[in-house]
DNA sequence: GCGACAG
DNA sequence: ATCTTGTCGC
């Protein structure tokens, strides 16, 4: 499957006013997935390799990995993101093997100014459920969070609750987590905290950003 | 108008 | 995202 790349921003948030319509916000989504994915690129200049690490759901053991090298197809924008990397995630996960259970996209979904964060057009496009979970805040405000792993408030933008700000260890600094595609907040949320026994992050994209890295360093073949 | 702004 | 050393703490 090919991805069409806009030409211009006006495009571009057209195109996200477009695919929303095809958001599937009906829940719950998978709650014990056997396989999980685990998305993300990087970037050296114009050269950028994406890359899927799949994870077991249950030992979060690496099954099946996938990386693909490209070009930067469309300068970084706030609240474009997705017009950066999803083209490169959906050749990536297009050639697994198995689809994954469920897709944790580095980024946002549903906490988004248009509300179609890079998970959620992820999501549309592949069809996969798919969740986001960010690292730093990018919109909406929220209270801090209590201390211990697994306490999260809710994360409001515009008189609307679109995410949850989720403390994965005692003690650091929280996550934020929404919704992409076919996955409600508590399945989202309770994956999250089952793929964090030991980090801040999800082992998915733990993984997922040392494979990505890894493909750029050696050189991977470009489009 | 000015500042903020996922990765 | 990426540029970048040492350093504080478990």
């Amino acid at each position: 499957m090919k991805v069409e790349t806009p030409r211009s921003i006006a495009e571009a948030e057209a195109v996200q006013d477009e695919l929303r319509s095809l958001l599937d916000l009906t829940g719950p989504g998978p709650l014990r997935p056997a396989r999980v994915a685990g998305v993300d690129v990087a970037y050296d200049g114009e050269r950028l390799a994406a890359a899927v690490a799949v994870l077991d759901g249950v030992t979060l053991e690496l099954i099946e990995q996938v990386t693909v090298g490209g070009r930067v197809a469309f300068d970084y924008v706030p609240g474009l993101l997705a017009f950066r990397e999803v083209p490169a995630l959906v050749e990536a996960l297009g050639r697994l093997s198995t689809a994954p259970d469920l897709v944790v996209c580095d980024g946002y979904g549903l906490a988004h100014p248009r509300r179609f964060g890079l998970a959620c057009h992820l999501g549309v496009l592949t069809g996969l459920p798919t969740i986001g979970v960010g690292k730093t805040a990018f919109v909406g405000s929220y209270p801090d969070p209590a201390p211990e792993r697994g306490s999260w408030t809710d994360l409001t933008l515009d008189g609307d609750v679109v995410g949850r700000v989720l403390r994965t260890r005692h003690g650091v600094k929280p996550v934020f987590v929404s919704v992409g595609h076919r996955v409600d907040l508590d399945t989202a949320c309770r994956n999250v905290l089952a793929l964090t026994p030991r980090y801040r992050l999800p082992e998915t994209t733990r993984v997922s950003d040392r494979l990505s890295r890894t493909a750029l360093a050696k050189n991977v073949v470009l489009d």
